[in-house]
DNA sequence: GGATGTGAATGCATTCACAGCA
DNA sequence: TGCTGTGAATGCATTCACATCC
């Protein structure tokens, strides 16, 4: 198996990107794709697909391309989404509800499979096809359904506490969504995502574009 | 002004994180704070936030380090936020629904003053404390309140044509939660937040932290 | 001919080492 | 002494040029 610490992590996202333009390809029913073709629906050059999918193999055929339904199959391997991995949901605020509800995360094989909450009134309360449960239920159901990944979209100053309990429970694998740094062991892969830091990226950029920098 | 193009997009990203730590800081009463201090919250080196904080002025003390309020003030005159930028929204499903009514945006100086979606029939249904509008509205929005930022949350198949109204309605910005990839004129910033390949990237790590590598 | 795959060169971000200031 | 700010060196990602194969 390839050596994880040498492919760069700009590269894995990439492979997302590439896996998701592949599949509307797919859809319109094409069956063979050249790396150019690729990069074209993405604004990227040719050897940037080729370097990036050589970091894991030799998939294409010179003179040929890419197999379209082949090279999806593989990069789904690669990331790990030819399988369906079972999530838990920690904290049923607004932007957990949606969570609950995006159907993007089903159709990539991502199954949300219980949600929880610190505020002990919400127990028992629907969320979707879930029942919420109490915090104290979290280390039963992660054993129970095998779930190795948490979404976490608690307030920040409880997200430290809740990925603790998390980790605790068996969890492999944190995505962060409140807005604030937190630690997790070296057993435990972490990833953020803070909404209002996307948007705060974009009024930089903005500032610069639209010339009103009266700095 | 320095020429934005000589700065590392990834350094960008990390003063937003330096602005949400320091507030924290400022919160806790702290009123001057070292590199090497600012560096330990965030798991960062000293040299690190020196040098990405050099990219845009002198900011620190030297024998002192930073005093956190002025630091604070400085970070968000760069980065754009120490104004209020009034945003629309268009796509009002669950997504939306939870961008509208998340806080985090209105505490860092996102207003969002209008709710738009494609499905005629959802029009004057409310969100929140906003009423949604059907997209032939948009242009009129965007005009009166000078919005220059969008959050698309539509369905991928209708990503572009919502991010073309958009543009020809006078948005400079737009936060593209669609899982696709959209293209946008030179004058328009465009940046991308996908959620289920956030997830896909955790799942990779995972493979290999976990051993279960089956080739 | 038309495409992939890859060593070599380039360019960019990070780290190192230290000058300079309070 | 303690800390910032920065030129120089390193390391890493991208691009270039080309060997290779259908």
């Amino acid at each position: 198996m390839t050596d994880i610490g040498s492919i760069p992590k700009a590269a894995v996202f990439r492979l997302s990107l590439y896996l998701r333009e592949l599949v509307k390809f797919q859809k319109t029913g094409v069956k063979t794709l050249s790396s150019a073709g690729l990069a074209a629906a993405l604004g990227f050059t040719d050897v940037r697909v080729r370097k990036d999918l050589a970091y894991f193999g030799q998939f294409g055929y010179p003179g040929v391309g890419y197999k379209v339904d082949e090279l999806i199959g593989e990069l789904k391997h690669i990331l790990g989404t030819d399988r369906t991995w079972d999530v838990v949901l920690i904290g049923c605020g607004n932007l957990g509800s949606a969570l609950v509800a995006y159907k993007g995360f089903r159709t990539q094989g991502f199954n949300i499979v219980g949600a929880f909450d610190a505020d002990a009134k919400k127990a028992g309360k629907a969320l979707g096809e879930l029942t919420i449960q109490p915090m104290t239920k979290l280390a039963e159901t992660v054993a129970r359904t095998g779930a190795r990944i948490a979404m976490i979209s608690v307030p920040a100053d409880q997200a430290q506490a809740v990925a603790d309990q998390a980790a605790g429970a068996g969890v492999r694998g944190i995505l962060n969504f409140a807005p604030t740094t937190i630690t997790t062991p070296a057993h435990v892969v972490e990833n953020s995502v803070d909404l209002a830091i996307r948007l705060e990226q974009l009024t930089f950029q903005l500032r610069f574009l639209m010339q009103d920098s009266e700095d």
